[in-house]
DNA sequence: AAGCGAAGTTGAACGTGTTCAAGAAGGGTG
DNA sequence: CACCCTTCTTGAACACGTTCAACTTCGCTT
């Protein structure tokens, strides 16, 4: 979410808030009557967002037109298109507020449990319900983030911090847990996780069973298989093994 | 590739055919001007498709509008939708193709090696080769596939017999295999190797490398990996793990 | 106060995928 | 031949995402 690195349109307006979920703009500080100095823009910022997102919430992506959030928002569609470099880039936005959101749905369960797969089980969950109300659109705009191009993708240099984010959240799974385990994994978990955290998102997107009931059943099945392996990953018989898939992430890694 | 299922514009003519490359359609059979009796649509199909991938190759998905495809085929923009209901659905007519194409490539490494490792490489690199030349645009119309509701998805219903077509490759890697392994895991292995088949796809569409060194890398690393897996999955203390992980893909087949 | 320049705003215009009412072609019947 | 009906073909028209040159607003300097 860092400034848009493609080209032209993005406008040297301040980098929207990685996570905050909606900054304290209109009275910062001040008692009265206290003008905010350089942010004349961000209201506008926020008022095109907040009203994309509630069109898209209401009627759905593909029916939501960038003419009728600009109607709805009172401002022209040229104006959207100042804050915004696309009609995709509004859904950054979103990405952005679910992942505090999802962020702060798991914080309880990071606070209180101890073992490893508890806690897995519960950001995952945790996940899954801040998503849940934005199922039905969130299969629609998904092929956004597909395209490897798109700033978009998860894989993206454009969605870099939001990773991040993501990523520290099963950083502090792994190391809030009192599992004993290979140092390297530990240290590769975290990433391996948010991969496979990926995963159950795209099962999900692609889960019609009702209340995606698939997903849960996907969480809670995996969940122990994980912890299960973690465990075994410490046996004689699989350290090999254990060595072998460290060995290919690493190579993998590379660039070239 | 059956017949459209959505709804109005497909007309009743022939399903295009799965994987037949060229219909011998210009002089079936005849020796002079002896015209087909019923096909006289589907030699405008055949243009129009032909048209349109070699179009997709010289310039690219998006930048090729169907404004371009009629014109270059030398047909009005409303007959291209007359065969195909939008513009993704031509893509559908490369997917058969790269499967058919697929197959062949696998043959030989399927048809003299008898381990189940080096059958399980051939048959993906034989998958890598066959779309390479494809890869920057394949990129550009891979967020078609990756809409739910699209048919073409993978996991769609339009595409079922395109996936059970790529399935049966993996039972062939398997079934062909003197591998001893467990009887269960034997008969899900071909959907399982199926979807890492699609992670690898996944892989190697956002592979940015030069020719896509790091997806050969991936095959070449992962391929060891789950022999060594599946060989180790016999003993004693991985079969609870073993179980579970079959109880899962049992649960996870559950519509419901 | 006057002027300047950056920030913000406008809406007509462009090219796109897609639709549709109208028609042409062709073959089977009487 | 005349008639129909199905199959096939046409291109103007529509709604959409996006662009851009012109305009306005506003804080700051002189």
């Amino acid at each position: 979410m860092a400034g848009v690195t493609t080209a032209a349109a993005e406008p040297t307006g301040p980098d929207h808030p990685a996570t905050a979920d909606a900054l304290p703009l209109t009275d910062a500080g001040g008692a009265g009557a206290d003008r905010p100095r350089r942010a004349r823009g961000e209201q506008t910022r926020q008022l095109i967002l907040e009203t994309a997102l509630r069109l898209f919430r209401e009627r759905g992506y593909a029916e939501t037109t960038m003419r009728a959030i600009a109607k709805e928002a009172g401002v022209a569609v040229g104006n959207a298109y100042y804050y915004f470099d696309s009609k995709e880039h509004l859904i950054q936005g979103f990405y952005d507020r679910n992942q505090a959101a999802h962020r702060a749905a798991a914080e309880h369960v990071l606070a209180t449990e101890k073992n490893l797969a508890p806690r897995l089980r519960g950001v995952l969950h945790a996940g899954i319900d801040v998503n849940a109300p934005y199922h039905s659109f969130a299969a629609t705009f998904f092929k956004s983030a597909a395209e490897p191009s798109s700033p978009l993708s998860p894989f993206s240099r454009e969605s870099s911090p939001a990773r991040e984010a993501a990523i520290a959240i099963f950083r502090d799974v792994v190391e809030g847990s009192a599992a004993k385990l290979d140092p390297e994994l530990r240290r590769e978990l975290p990433e391996l996780l948010w991969l496979g955290w990926m995963g159950v998102i795209l099962f999900w997107v692609y889960d019609k069973s009702p209340e995606q009931r698939r997903t849960r059943r996907l969480i809670d099945g995996a969940v122990p298989l994980i912890d299960r392996l973690v465990s075994l990953s410490r046996l004689r018989v699989l350290r090999p093994a254990l060595r072998q898939v460290l060995a290919l992430i690493d190579n993998l890694r590379r660039d070239d």
